[in-house]
Order: C-alpha cells, then sequence, then structure tokens
DNA sequence: TTACCTGCAAAAGGTTTGCAGGCTA
DNA sequence: TAGCCTGCAAACCTTTTGCAGGTAA
C-alpha cells in the first residue's frame, strides 16, 4: 500500500513533467517529494537539506531554480508572493490587498463585507487568531499593458 | 489648510510615541512621514532613499530598528510577515493558510465558503484578478504554551 | 547529438548586530 | 543625568548569476 503510493506519486511527476515539457531528472524528483510529503510549506534551505542526505552534491542553485520552474509550470505553488522585501503600511486598522504579481505593488482595500467573513472551525481550534486579511493577486493596469 | 494637515500629522504622531512611551526624534518623524505621506506600502530602502535628502546621514540601521518599534507599539503595520524566505507549497487548487505570527509555521486551509467571496469592485476595476487567499495571522498551540 | 540541467563559486541584495557617541526627557 | 536612540561598519542570511561540464531524450 505504501509502495503503491509512492508509486503514484512517482507517475504523477512524471505525467507532470512531460506535460510542462520538462526533462526528468532525479534531483527534480527528489525536491517533488520533499514537498509532497510534507505539508510544513518548506524554504528552499529546508528542502536542500532534506534532500542533502541522499544527493550529497545537490546545490542551492538547483533547488532554487527547480523550484523555480515548477511554480512556473503550475506542478507547486508558492506562498510567499512579497518575500523579496519587507513592506509597511500605515494603515492600522483592518483592511484588505490588492497585490500586483508582477510589479509587487500593493492596494489598499477597504471592504466592510470582507471584514466579517465566517471564521472557519479550523482556525480558532487550535490558535489565536489575532486577524485576518483577504489577498488578492492580480496583473495591475500598467503590467498588463507592458505585456 | 495644507499646512494644517501637517500639523495634524505631527500632533497625532507625538501623541502615539508619548502613549508608547517612545522618545521624540526628528528622523522618527521623517519616517513616519514617509508612510503617511504616500498609500505604497514603501519598503526600508524606499523610505531609506526619500529620508536621505534631508537627512543625509540617516542610516538603514535606524530605518529598519525604528519600523520594527513602531510596528510593535501598532503605530504602523507590516504587510509581509513572511518576507524572511520563500514558502513553497504541493497544493495547487484554491486554499487558504493560517499563518503563526511568532514561528512562521503556515497551514492549509481548506473552505469551500472562503472559496466564493464576493469580489470587491475595486478590485476587477483596473486589475486582472488571477486569485485570491485568506490569511489568518495567529499565534498557533506551540506557541501560546511558550508564553 | 542537442538542448536542457546541474553544481560550483562568486556576487548581489536585504537585514541584523554590536558598539560608541549623542540626544531626549 | 540616565536611558534611550542613532550611525557606522561588519556580519549574516537568502537569493541570483555565469559558466563549464554532464545528462536526458
Amino acid at each position: 500500500m505504501r509502495e503503491k503510493a509512492k508509486e503514484n506519486i512517482v507517475n504523477d511527476f512524471y505525467k507532470k513533467c512531460r506535460q510542462a515539457g520538462l526533462s526528468l531528472t532525479p534531483q527534480r524528483l527528489a525536491i517533488y517529494n520533499s514537498l509532497i510529503g510534507n505539508d510544513d510549506h518548506p524554504s528552499p534551505d529546508m528542502i536542500y537539506k532534506r534532500i542533502k542526505t541522499d544527493y550529497p552534491t545537490i546545490s542551492f542553485a538547483t533547488v532554487y531554480k527547480t523550484l523555480e520552474t515548477f511554480e512556473r509550470k503550475n506542478i507547486i505553488s508558492k506562498v510567499t508572493n512579497l518575500h523579496n522585501t519587507l513592506r509597511y503600511d500605515p494603515l492600522t486598522k483592518k483592511h484588505h490587498h490588492i497585490i500586483c504579481k508582477r510589479c509587487y505593488r500593493i492596494m489598499d482595500l477597504i471592504s466592510k463585507e470582507l471584514n466579517s467573513l465566517p471564521i472557519p472551525a479550523q482556525v480558532t481550534k487550535d490558535n489565536v487568531l489575532l486577524d485576518y486579511s483577504v489577498h488578492f493577486n492580480v496583473i495591475c493596469a500598467e503590467c498588463k499593458e507592458k505585456e
């Protein structure tokens, strides 16, 4: 059963690569596996460390490049669109953000409706909820123009 | 009128600092002003550059420390809780995230209700909407335990 | 065989830290 | 005056880049 599940993951991966026009390499499979096998949303560094045991010569460059490729081909997703640098906001009251995925422009969005969403039980079950906000990922007018 | 508005901002700032038990310094006022005067959610680097003209000896350390202090005292807010490093997710279908503000643990949240929110007109007015997700900022069980 | 992929090393950003001197209250 | 704040410089961590050699198809 366990073996079967593993095999399915490998087959899935092969299929996804073929569809995306990507070469199959052991390194890529290892990186994919280290993501699929965990729900901890790893950083490149965490992935590098997990793989290092089986692939002692793996490099950070490969990890970074592979993750970026996977994301571009929609095989995985990136949680952190605004990781590049800290960004601050003078607005401290509850609000939401519209974020351009190309230029990282951030726009405030004040919306009564979004301020009173139903909170899923899973959120408050084990955690103390501080606040929440909705992120709208967009391509802004200016970036759309350019494309 | 203009002068009056400026004066109000300064008074506001003084009040906030007093309430927070912070010393008033010209640098802090300058940093605060550079945020209040703009809705572009600046990075520390952008703030540094804006202030450099009036305060040629300002340092990055001061900008970083001041911004962190302001945020801790709720005078401003940080847009990017997950800027520390890239984080990836094998889940590509629409979902949401529960994020611990202390340890940066990220948990997936799948919710039908949250998948069909009303989209405010402001979002689609000028931009192409790609997707959206709700971020729940929490203190997770483990971190709560520690505090 | 060809194009793509990997690994190395160096460089480039962005952020943090420690400390000495200066300023606010 | 005491304690907090600033500015400098160095260190640190994460990410990117260019290139030479290797591998998948």
